[in-house]
DNA sequence: GACGTTTCTGTAACCGTTTCCGGGAGAATC
DNA sequence: GATTCTCCCGGAAACGGTTACAGAAACGTC
């Protein structure tokens, strides 16, 4: 507001219109040459670059945003818990979108105040040109409603089953419980048990499919009493565990549907002085930075959390320049690594 | 850009001005009402509320930042690594700016392209009001001169000691030291060795003072042997253990300078043989996810993340008000947690 | 040499707010 | 009853860009 003083260092923020007098063009004109338009004679170009560079000019984003229509920026909800897992994708989402220098703004999902007039898109009308939600609590008709808006989204690791046409990003949860599943089953386990995480959410529904879609094609039969729900936190992977470890017959083996539970199950074994990995193998789900670090260090899937960021990122972007997505979710590989807590049971 | 197609549900945006004939008033007249402006008649007040509820209008905070020359964002620079740490800092910091209504936009710090050009402050010209700085890579001379510029910003967790003017926020690194080191000193230990991180930085400096003061009060004479230098990661902590433990009189406990490192140290006594903590007493600092799961659980001092995030964000509020901060360097408490990892040494 | 193209550039409208400034209507003062 | 204050409110100028439109210059073509 004060008058531009170019103090021995600080220079004013300089605007297109100095730029322009500078270069003896019109303001037109360098912002041709700023967006790269191809209609301006290489001797202009050179002129405005030149003026550009000796004025250390930068072109103001929110100019820019409110006459172009575009921001440049892209909202990110996301829960408070499990921060690490989610810092992971958010991380692969950030650089992404970097790239394309499109910045992130975060808008944590924490006090739900009244719905009507917070709904999520009112957040970020105006202020961001899409979003990116992970394990939103929204429900399938509110993202629905939001679709219908035009307001471009993605949604990571969806808590419910989503309908068509939302595009999603996620592991391939099925598949990587199979997998852990079948390691334990080639390593000889009959008696296998899972504990779910929140039961409704779908990566439990998948990995649930994945575990007994295994079983099944092994011809073991699966016990109904082997198969427990829990909240994906260590203490209730603890309990679920202890109760499953009391059984008459207790398991050989227990899949976890996350580390975190694992590593519950791990302590209850070990508060019942069982062996590990001999008397109980344990598997879990997501490989966190925990799951390298217990002991026995975890047996567990691995899901590509910054690729999961990356890729919502870039069908984001797709969803920006109007292309219209052939795939509309996707789902990425997870990976079995095998680490110390799974053994064949013993005879 | 089309017709605003008022579909059956999805209210297109509305402006100020539509709000404005809908009241029946002027669009100045609106602003004052969206800003709590106190000269506007009640009965106008209660006309343009109206309206706005009524069409659903929100302001565009784009067209408020250009014209207001506020733009309610805050940027965040981190570095890539040690995502967990930073998450729990971020956490705080989006929590305390979400309240006043500000947003938080990530910058996260990688291609360090020609410095020139892209000084970090660039990056936010005019698309950020102020930023915080994590673990800044910046020199103190740059930081001095964006600090010239005007622009307002806070440090958490500098690297190296800061200027004198240079708010920052940090843990009570040497007295957060200082009480793990008497914990083990109270326990009887008398040889005690220090795995200092990357030396350079204040936060590993802080604690060698307060390591060595605690020693120097206790009577304790420090042996330089005793004192190694690693990197805060868990591979070369444990490389920095495994050289102490082979030392020819050994330590009797390791007081590592982060959670990391004391994991590290945990593995190299658990290549050994030794029993934990009966033959080796570990410390950590951070307090991170980890600590509290590795066997022995991790006795560690607590780093308040979050608060210190809370606090940067609320310097840097501060800032914004152009109110002049008494405390431009505030340490925040740090606190011993005790666990299974420290046991008075063997007689 | 007149005319149609193509290439480049400038003028000006516009994006949606905030805010300065000035003015009309009452109320208060004399 | 004239004058001076308040209190409210509207007009209009920013804020710093983008872009539709039009016009000038340079070039070919017949």
């Amino acid at each position: 507001m004060a008058q531009p003083e170019p103090a021995q260092g600080a220079k004013a923020r300089s605007t297109i219109r100095e730029v322009a007098s500078a270069a003896g063009v019109s303001i037109a004109t360098v912002s041709r040459v700023l967006n790269g338009r191809p209609d301006v004679a290489p001797a202009t170009r050179d002129a405005v670059m030149r003026a550009v560079r000796d004025q250390g000019f930068t072109t103001n984003r929110t100019a820019r945003a409110l006459s172009g229509g575009r921001t440049g920026f892209v909202g990110v909800t996301l829960p408070l818990i499990e921060a690490a897992y989610f810092a992971r994708i958010l991380a692969g989402t950030a650089e992404a979108l970097h790239e394309q220098d499109m910045r992130v703004v975060l808008t944590p999902t924490l006090h739900l105040h009244d719905r009507a007039v917070t709904l999520l898109d009112r957040l970020m009308h105006g202020t961001t040109d899409g979003a990116i939600l992970m394990l939103p609590e929204e429900t399938n008709e509110e993202l629905k409603a939001l679709r219908r808006l035009g307001y471009p989204f993605v949604v990571v690791d969806p808590r419910e089953p989503l309908d068509e046409g939302i595009p999603a990003v996620s592991a391939a949860n099925a598949s990587g419980a199979r997998a852990a599943t079948q390691h334990l089953l080639s390593l000889g386990h009959r008696r296998i048990a899972a504990i779910l995480g929140v039961a409704e959410w779908t990566a439990s529904v998948e990995r649930l499919l994945g575990f007994r879609a295994a079983l099944a094609s092994a011809g073991v039969l699966a016990d109904p009493a082997l198969v427990v729900e829990s909240d994906f936190s260590i203490e209730e992977g603890e309990k679920a565990a202890a109760a499953l470890l009391d059984l008459p017959e207790p398991p050989t083996a227990i899949f976890a549907f996350n580390d975190n539970m694992a590593i519950g199950a791990l302590r209850a074994a070990r508060a019942r002085g069982l062996r590990l990995p001999e008397e109980l193998s344990v598997v879990g789900f997501d490989d966190s930075e925990e799951a390298a670090i217990v002991t026995p260090a975890l047996t567990t899937v691995r899901q590509p959390l910054a690729e999961m960021g990356r890729m919502a990122a870039s069908l984001l972007l797709r969803l920006l320049e109007n292309q219209t997505l052939e795939a509309l979710n996707v789902e990425l590989a997870t990976r079995l690594v095998v680490r110390d807590s799974t053994a064949p049971p013993r005879p």
